[in-house]
DNA sequence: AAGAAAACATGACATTTGTCATATTAAACG
DNA sequence: CGTTTAATATGACAAATGTCATGTTTTCTT
């Protein structure tokens, strides 16, 4: 089991604030585990008690709405806190946090999280800014749900998995999400995200290679997009 | 100038957490000040440096989008703080605050509520509760927004208006919105809001009197929401 | 490798929603 | 108190999007 000083990710969350002492302390009570592309780690409802650290891998959190569809609210891939939001407000999870990919995760129990926020301000504060960066995306999202038409918005996610997730050496995308996953992001439904998929394929912005959607034209995805 | 000691919104806010001397301190820095119906409190990009505690009025929160309409993203009510979110990210704030009707509101310099995070751990997780609310309630308005259409949307808004803002003594939504505003919080064009709302009207779900909107089956009204 | 299941794709059509035009009504203001 | 302006309302139509049906391709399983 590595230990968390030597744990790279760290250093990208809000644990890069911890001293040499509290990350030994961390390795002791922390729990490692592989979880598989599909499995779930967590689910709407449940309660957790503790965070996540992703080591490597990405996730999608999920909301399930009343029509039946899952809303994907958020990716979270490594060096990203999980459920920092239902340990702080004391609540059961209100997203379920699915692998999209095989993932390395550690688990921090709730008392040893509450303890360093009580003896490390930084780290206190390095948690909250996290929450308040989720909540301005949350707030972007929002907007761009609200005001967006369908097309603009697969635009728009297509640029954001290419620019946070990258793409593989062929210049596919990196991450590989399914249409449906696809439509979930976007909020619409399967068959019209497919259909504008086809239409951006059509014109050359995209290309589709089966399951693999490279970028071949960002400039004009980034102009349908606004 | 009335002393934060004897203020009542308190008991609602993170402030609740103070002691006796540090809303003595507090009282000494804050500035207070009335805004009246339609003012700006802070605008998108603003920096604002310090945080707003409502002590009584309605604002809302929004956001301009790439196509020239305002989304309300949230109203904010007395006893809740305004700017925590852009305070702790240290950057400028991300959505515009208008007041709905005359406000009066007190500035607390960001230095001071800073100080008070390092010295009253209480007062910080309270803070942090407080943007992790917001965050859950963001997260449930997105899915809203992407999985609901606009009649269920406009719906879910007029009895969210009802139970957190109140009626009048003739029954009538105490927040008064103008259509084009409803139409910003449920993210669709001022005509279709109109146009639903004429049709709750004819289907007796609500009543319309001038401006003025009342609930008056709040059963069908919540079964169309879902 | 064969069969089954899931994912992808596309057509046809209905429904929803946006846009533009134009009244009508209510509110603001000198 | 009339006049101007903003807000509300409604019709007509176009555009966007969802739904259902159906066929094809890919992936998974044995």
């Amino acid at each position: 089991m590595i230990k968390c000083e030597q744990c790279i990710v760290r250093e990208f969350s809000s644990l890069k604030a911890l001293s040499k002492e509290e990350l030994l302390k961390l390795a002791d009570c922390k729990t490692s585990q592989t979880i598989k592309k599909g499995e779930i780690i967590f689910e709407e409802g449940d309660t957790v008690n503790g965070i996540f650290c992703v080591k490597d891998g990405v996730c999608k959190m999920t909301k399930l709405s009343a029509n039946g569809k899952d809303q994907i609210v958020k990716l979270v891939t490594k060096g990203e806190l999980l459920g920092q939001r239902s340990m702080i407000s004391d609540e059961p999870v209100n997203l379920t946090a699915i692998a999209l990919e095989d993932m390395q995760v550690c688990f921090i129990p709730k008392s040893d999280v509450m303890n360093l926020f009580n003896d490390n301000n930084k780290f206190s504060l390095n948690v909250m800014r996290s929450v308040c960066g989720d909540l301005k995306e949350a707030d972007d999202h929002m907007v761009s749900l609200a005001q967006k038409n369908v097309k603009q918005r697969l635009a728009e996610t297509l640029l954001y998995l290419e620019t946070t997730f990258g793409t593989n050496s062929d210049g596919t995308l990196h991450i590989q999400l399914t249409r449906e996953e696809l439509a979930g992001m976007i909020g619409t439904a399967t068959e019209s995200c497919i259909r504008l998929l086809s239409e951006f394929n059509k014109l050359g912005f995209i290309a589709l290679n089966g399951k693999k959607i490279s970028i071949t034209d960002k400039a004009k995805l980034k102009r349908i997009s606004e």
